[in-house]
DNA sequence: TTATATGCAAAACGTTTGCAGCCAG
DNA sequence: CTGGCTGCAAACGTTTTGCATATAA
């Protein structure tokens, strides 16, 4: 297995996961890092059928999985499909009813906390989830879809 | 089939949205109705099985779609499973790491919306999810699971 | 050298669909 | 009477699993 310098860097940010710094995992963690579309195990899979026409699904889920444990990314249940996200930091999703697309949306300082929420709850993440229209789709006819 | 006067209310209500007051779907809307616990289509199947051991999934199903497009019911996806809330009043949901119970948080006043969202989406529903550990499970010494 | 990861295939899971017959309106 | 609904079973899409093989460290 031959690396260049950015697999070089990507095999160590796995390694210092604890994870091997297998061909597949490395282009796995290379396609997602940057990817800000919040992409399923399909997408990623059929994005790396290219360079690795022998990958299984399996081995796209375990990587995800492991990159999960790790810290290095976080599953969303959304509709019926797991997406990844790249950002660990918590923050909040803007989802266009029409077209689908998920946006991040900075968490404020502000905790997002309504005062009802008490009774002995123990808050450890907070996610907004925003629904709507996005600014493309707004200029579109459509009023929603999918 | 023969209605008591709760039944017939329950009847009322589905041909008011337009449904036919089946005696399955009587059962499921009287079942989820005033149900707190955002059962699965699952939970209400199993939980119905005693009184109609013929019903299929498909009616469970069908139902909860139909209950949904009329507005009756509220699908959430948490997790990999679709839950049904009843409460379709606009509010935010408590989830407890540990036990995985689901309680609702009634949306205060004020928006909810972090300022930072902005260019151009159109914000239609808002969810806020808050992930923790409920009262009850504070009190044992399990700190996650599920 | 060896524990870990891989590819493959099959199974599991929740959900959806097609269809013949049934029954609420 | 008739269209909407039912039960059944099979199909679906996504995710998980078991196992023999390959490979990173």
């Amino acid at each position: 297995m031959t690396l260049n310098y950015d697999e070089l860097d990507l095999a160590r940010t796995l390694r210092a996961a604890g994870l091997r710094a297998t061909p597949q995992r490395v282009a796995i963690l290379r396609s997602i890092e940057h990817d800000k579309s919040h992409p399923t195990a399909q997408a990623l899979f059929e994005r790396l059928r290219a360079e690795f026409p022998a990958m299984s699904f399996a081995t796209v889920y375990n990587t995800l999985a492991a990159l999960t444990k790790a810290g290095r990314v976080q599953p969303m249940h959304l509709g019926t499909v797991t997406r990844f996200d790249p950002n660990v930091v918590p923050h909040h999703h803007a989802i266009c009813d029409v077209c689908g697309t998920v946006r991040d949306v900075p968490a404020a300082d502000e905790p997002l906390l309504p005062a009802s929420l008490a009774e002995g709850f123990e808050v450890r993440r907070v996610e907004g989830i925003f629904r709507g229209r996005c600014g493309r789709c707004r200029k579109t006819r459509r009023t929603s879809a999918r």
